[in-house]
DNA sequence: GAGTGGTCTAGACCACGAG
DNA sequence: TCGTGGTCTAGACCACTCA
């Protein structure tokens, strides 16, 4: 008779890599996968150990890493929780618009198209599709007192955003990110940006109230799943005027 | 007789404080006044827990954080450094200027002035200095291709950066604060940048080719020394042609 | 080979939050 | 009062760098 070891439970990632990394990865994973949704509370650090059979030190510097990835938050006496992302106010965070006290507008969000597109080649490539790949494509424009002033062309992976595209327009609400979440299933926990000032197009600038040709700020947003794989591209407009961006380096 | 205890050397900080917290603070005040240099190596972890007294793990922990703040690298097999700040390139990342074959360009940099002026007020304040201070004024206009494309108004408090004012301008070099750190023994550990797109002063737009009133991208940053004292104040400016800026969230 | 940081373990006690 | 994360300790062994 062939004795049974209770075995390790399975750990993702390569087996050189540090426990540690491994436990992350496995983590990032359910996560990634659903298993545990954002918001939810996952496991104490001390049943992780338990589950995984590794030290609570072990576990302790996964966790650690993870929270300082973004991905999960750490609540001192209640236990480690599934970040909700809210990266869609962030934009709100380059322009500024107040009221007359100086306190934040929130903009009214309105999805003008909603639309099948096979490419534009670029935005397929920069969502690191295959060639000839379905894409979503929204029009929106977020308005702030009652004028357009954030101009918005979205394209997502038709194969993972199909109930964007199939369900009741209204169901969408203001925020897109948390759409995706309910409607999708899909979490998005890192982005970047590309900010350059370019002229306007007549159309752009029809709308935004310019005259052709003056400059706009363009962002340009990768938004990512866990996994960090890109599952959305945009590129965002608005006036120069009301621009302003913070960094802070270091 | 007293019997005296071996005293745990003095740790910087409040007594309430983590210990590993008050380590950081006493290795950054060390790094702050110069008693490892930027660019020395510093004790190992198994020398910083016998000097003072701790367990190894809790100067883990605090070599961890300092190394996440950006003051110290750790090489592996090699030793923690304290890091060199090389933040003067760091406003090219903001501009592109690149030869025929896409390689970037240093730029040329002309100091135009250098003076005492007491004033003006919001600089001051954004110095965190009472009114009235002095502070030294450069004028600076960065080259590429022959031609200014970046200028800058820089102020400093004068008490900390005397030798910048007297010494030999030729001294200085090409980038600022190698120069701060070599004349004046200060060393830039952080940032913070605002941009924001505005109109050209009639003076700056006859610099760059533009018209007057023409848009221009204006970056403000403060620089802070190791313990996050605002050293510097400067604001730069430039073609929003050139203008590109990335970010990575979270 | 000597010395450094990197990983992993094991366990004690404290501080916080909620019932 | 209980369970959580936060701090601190102590020590083993590995992996990298350099002389």
């Amino acid at each position: 008779m062939i004795s049974t070891m209770p075995a390790r439970p399975v750990l993702a990632g390569d087996a050189h890599l540090p426990l540690y990394r491994r436990l992350c990865i496995t983590i990032a994973g359910r996560i990634a996968d659903g298993h545990w949704r954002p918001g939810d509370m996952i496991p104490s650090e001390t049943d992780l150990a338990r589950i995984y059979d590794v030290a609570p030190g072990t576990v302790r510097k996964a966790i650690e890493t993870l929270a300082t990835d973004g991905l999960i938050e750490r609540r001192h006496g209640r236990g480690t929780f599934v970040r909700r992302s809210n990266f869609d106010h962030y934009m709100t965070r380059f322009f500024l618009f107040r009221d007359a006290s100086g306190s934040e507008l929130d903009p009214e969000s309105r999805i003008l198209s909603r639309q099948v597109v096979s490419g534009p080649a670029p935005v397929v490539s920069a969502l690191g599709l295959p060639d000839g790949s379905d894409l979503i494509h929204l029009v929106r424009h977020r308005y702030w007192e009652d004028a357009p002033r954030l101009l918005e062309d979205i394209y997502l992976p038709l194969h993972r955003f199909g109930p964007i595209l199939t369900c009741d327009i209204e169901e969408i609400g203001p925020l897109l990110y948390p759409a995706y979440e309910r409607l999708c299933g899909e979490l998005v926990c890192f982005m970047e940006e590309e900010i350059t000032i370019v002229p306007a197009s007549a159309q752009d600038a029809a709308v935004l109230g310019l005259h052709s040709a003056d400059l706009i700020v363009a962002i340009d947003r990768w938004a990512k799943d866990a996994a960090r794989q890109p599952i959305e591209w945009r590129r965002s407009r608005g006036e120069t005027g009301r621009f302003r961006y913070k960094v802070k380096v270091e």
